[in-house]
DNA sequence: CATATAGGAATGAATGTTCATTCCTATATG
DNA sequence: CATATAGGAATGAACATTCATTCCTATATG
């Protein structure tokens, strides 16, 4: 028996959320995964909406604080910053799967409350801070800086999902090959 | 009142499936914006997972013939090829926001029927098929064609996403732009 | 008038949520 | 040390609500 139902709880959520998405996904159906009765689920959560709420912003703050610890700051080049941010992602997507996939089906549902809007968008002004600071030192192309950020990002999500969809087998070798076409999507050439 | 109610009720469908999901619309929901009772519906479609998969077909197909259609194929090279597939990809987009959204959060839904299936792997394949032609002729990095396609498939979504979200504003100037980053990230350089 | 079509109330199954009850565990008591 | 007791934690059956689907009536069409 597990000590932290609250975690087993959230844990559970997670996966069959990032597989089946909000409501697709049903409070018995996250019980039986985590092996607690239904009621339990709602001593630790208001309700479903605070339950998903709650995972949410535990998700993207674990993405957010990968990217950031460690990140080579003013001192490291335009270049280093990008290699960093891009392994990073792959770090978190290999050792967090459904927490990836759990972010990405549902950063814009309709059942997200102020806070973890916010959180979100504080996630993404972190990384469009770093961006403006690498075209400031022209090494990165003049676009709007949502755009830089919708190619990369966009191209690691769609190529994280080909790879748990069978489709793509990832070894360090093509990572790099990826890292360097994405930078190549970005920098000035 | 309208002369055809299934064209009705699919675009009502496809709006609320492509802002909610398919488990977060509700067949009431569907007749009250297609202005039908719910019944009606039942006239037209078995049942409401049948409703999801003609849908789905029905955009995929337009989406894959948009691509298709005056494609320059063994006469034009391969940077031609690429600039047609980029710009007819935002055309649909800008035409059929909706279907696109849709097609983007549904692709891998667990209602999905074996025809849905084949035919988003056929509209796939085409893509991934120009993908390979290039290779052979030396233009194109030599890496999994599914990786190249999850690349420019990824940021093309993402791009789409933040200007529908008004994020980005898209004049036909940054599209320029967009299109070389992306035909930068898969070149060979 | 006969038939086809549309509508929306009716239905039963399923959902999120509540609550009376049971189960643990830690402390108190002899 | 063995047993009794208290109080929070966990449970799952029960509740109100909402859902997909069906069915019967009203209207349109020929």
């Amino acid at each position: 028996m597990s000590k932290n139902k609250q975690e087993d709880i959230l844990e559970a959520a997670m996966q069959l959320f990032a597989e089946r998405g909000y409501d697709g996904t049903t409070i018995p159906m996250i019980a039986d995964k985590a092996k607690v009765g239904a009621g339990t689920i709602y001593r630790y959560f208001d309700n479903k909406e605070s339950l998903v709420n709650s995972l949410f912003v535990k998700c993207v703050t674990q993405f957010s604080d990968i990217l950031n610890s460690e990140f080579p700051g003013n001192s490291g080049d335009v270049r280093e910053q990008f290699s960093h941010i891009f392994y990073r992602m792959f770090q978190f997507a290999k050792h967090n799967p459904y927490a990836l996939l759990f972010i990405d089906s549902h950063c814009m549902g309709y059942y997200l409350n102020e806070e973890s809007n916010k959180v979100y968008d504080d996630f993404l002004a972190f990384i469009i801070g770093a961006i403006e600071k690498g075209q400031e030192r022209g090494a990165i192309r003049q676009l709007p800086s949502n755009a830089l950020i919708a190619i990369v990002y966009g191209a690691f999500i769609m190529l994280f999902k080909m790879e748990q969809a069978g489709a793509l087998e990832n070894t360090g070798q093509l990572l790099e090959e990826l890292e360097e076409s994405c930078w190549n999507a970005v920098r000035i050439i």
